[in-house]
DNA sequence: TCTAATTATTGCAATATTGCAATATCACAA
DNA sequence: TTGTGATATTGCAATATTGCAATAATTAGA
């Protein structure tokens, strides 16, 4: 039904899953990247930056937003987004936590 | 048109939502999680940690063996599956090498 | 005011994802 | 050989995602 059910999993599972998967997507992950290597921005510059439409840039930056990874302020008639440092922290928590295990040995 | 322009990117770009996307669902953070915490398992133990008909896990399972992050072998009629310990480390250090940068300060 | 510049939103069309039921496969045991 | 248990695959149906063109909304400047 291309719904993902949500009863059965803990809170931290579905919000690890849920940033992950805005992650998923190369033009978000060269945003971040860009964001990241810049420390500011105005969203127009991402046009030379990816090769994608100005619609479809501001969806992914949008959706970027939506998880708290970037916040954008208005500038005159443009905007500057950039990353949300102490959400980002929390991010890498996140993830680090599930990254940072340790699989046993080799065992199949 | 629902299909994720890929030529514009980098190869590591690229891989790396790949990567993040697959990990996206909270079925498979589940499962992953799972693996990790009892560092082997068949399958059939999967139907009492998720919400989820045989199937769909049956499907989840191959999303994840398809990027590496686990492999299964053959035990007779059931199926050993685990985390692929080198793989793991490459994704550590993918998604680590993105989310370790440091944002700078608050900037807007 | 009128225009240009910038970003957001809307409206499609195409493809992808998710889920289950039904079925297929395969190994093992009786 | 037949059946049982375990997993994979197929075949839908429903929803989500991605992308662009067109348009709206807003601000700044002439």
């Amino acid at each position: 039904m291309g719904l993902t059910k949500t009863e059965g999993y803990t809170q931290a599972q579905i919000e690890l899953a849920t940033i992950a998967k805005v992650l998923g997507h190369p033009a978000r992950v060269a945003i971040v990247q860009h964001l990241l290597e810049i420390n500011a921005c105005i969203g127009n510059d991402l046009m030379d930056v990816l090769p994608l439409s100005q619609p479809t840039i501001s969806r992914h930056l949008a959706e970027l937003k939506k998880v708290g990874i970037i916040q954008g302020t208005i500038e005159g008639s443009s905007m500057n987004y950039c990353i949300n440092p102490h959400r980002w922290r929390e991010i890498r928590q996140m993830l680090g936590g599930l990254l940072g295990k340790e699989p046993g040995e080799q065992c199949c």
